[in-house]
DNA sequence: CGTCATCCTGTACTTCGGTCCAATAGCGGC
DNA sequence: GCCGCTATTGGACCGAAGTACAGGATGACG
């Protein structure tokens, strides 16, 4: 049976106020997944200010990969949020929010917006409006890659689809596969669209 | 009596759609301002791509100070966005978006929240380890395109996937592929991947 | 010699992207 | 009123992309 809301945290407890704002909630420990077999549309991540979010969302992308998580800050700071928005979350705010407020945001994520406090938005407006120095030359892509995955980086950004990469490059279409998907995951993109986008905002001599 | 919803724009026209949204809300032409006394909670200003920012929020501060902005943009951008949150809006979305979804906006603007979308969060959070590129003049690419095809097309330049380009259009993944498939057919590219390029490889205005 | 990193490859699977078929509705021009 | 265009949406289908499992070969290093 689907779960509407779904609560995950260390303990798997469920805070009296999440039970005002969603009578039938569910809670979970995330790393007890298999017992809780629930595919919520909204998934309430209850995080410690020393989480480590990177593998927090990794957990949660391979067993909850169609829900929408609202992370639920034990102690909130921009940092944190930067992080989590970073990683896919849809909804920032105080684990001791009001009954009302989680409702809000969940009739928000669940329409597809996302919800961004004040500060991280003056925050992140503000980063824009600084002049950030453009990248130095042999950009950072680069040195985080072997040579093999940057030749196969170079050839997506350029827009080949993974049988013509193979074809250049002498190797098949499988290897290709594996080298993308290790550059993926070093450079923290999703998919080759983003690649390339990152690829040619930071050029290499 | 104060107005809950007051929609501003050049020529004072209320859409259809915000009508089904808010049947009592009011429109007003920004230049008429000192016979419309009222003092709305919230002000929805629908704003041209070729707006200036500074002057119409100018505006608003001398008459409406109390009131949220909500931006409605004919041409959404994420500059554009960037430039009306930085002038103090509180929300920012398109002006023909869907009913429920404006009802949606109302609701969490006035209980203090902000409406982000997905590109502008996704943008921000990018600006804060890399610098922007300034936009060039425009380019033919977006001659041969609809509209909703360029708006279609630029979020998909941006690395959206299709599902997240539904969420900030507010329309289905149905339809983005359909706009996506006219668009590679009129610029005569292969994929997402090379549309990408051809749109950074032409920046417009 | 054992370990590690790198490069290569396989099968298998799910999701995404893209295409083809179809349709309705609104709008503006003729 | 008709036509063309645009926007939107559905179902169905198939190939591509990406991920997860697995493994072998080679060279560098302690």
């Amino acid at each position: 049976m689907d779960t509407r809301n779904l609560f995950v945290s260390k303990s798997g407890e469920i805070l009296q106020r999440w039970l005002e704002a969603f009578p039938n909630a569910k809670a979970a420990r995330l790393d007890a997944v298999a017992a809780s077999a629930s595919h919520p549309d909204l998934l309430w991540l209850r995080l410690s200010a020393d989480a480590d979010i990177p593998a927090r969302f990794g957990e949660i992308r391979r067993h909850w990969a169609e829900s929408s998580v609202i992370v639920l800050a034990e102690v909130p700071s921009d940092d944190q949020a930067i992080a989590c928005f970073s990683q896919g979350a849809r909804g920032y705010c105080n684990c001791h929010a009001q009954p009302a407020l989680l409702r809000n945001v969940a009739e928000v994520v669940s329409q597809g917006g996302l919800w961004v406090g004040e500060s991280l938005l003056a925050r992140l407006l503000r980063a824009t409006s600084q002049a950030l120095p453009a990248s130095q030359p042999g950009a950072a892509w680069t040195q985080s890659l072997t040579e093999r995955e940057c030749q196969v980086a170079r050839a997506i950004a350029d827009g080949a689809a993974n049988k013509e990469v193979a074809r250049q490059l002498g190797i098949t279409e499988r290897t290709v596969k594996a080298h993308s998907g290790a550059i993926f995951q070093k450079l923290g993109v999703r998919d080759r669209l983003q690649l390339s986008l990152l690829i040619h905002r930071n050029p290499e001599h």
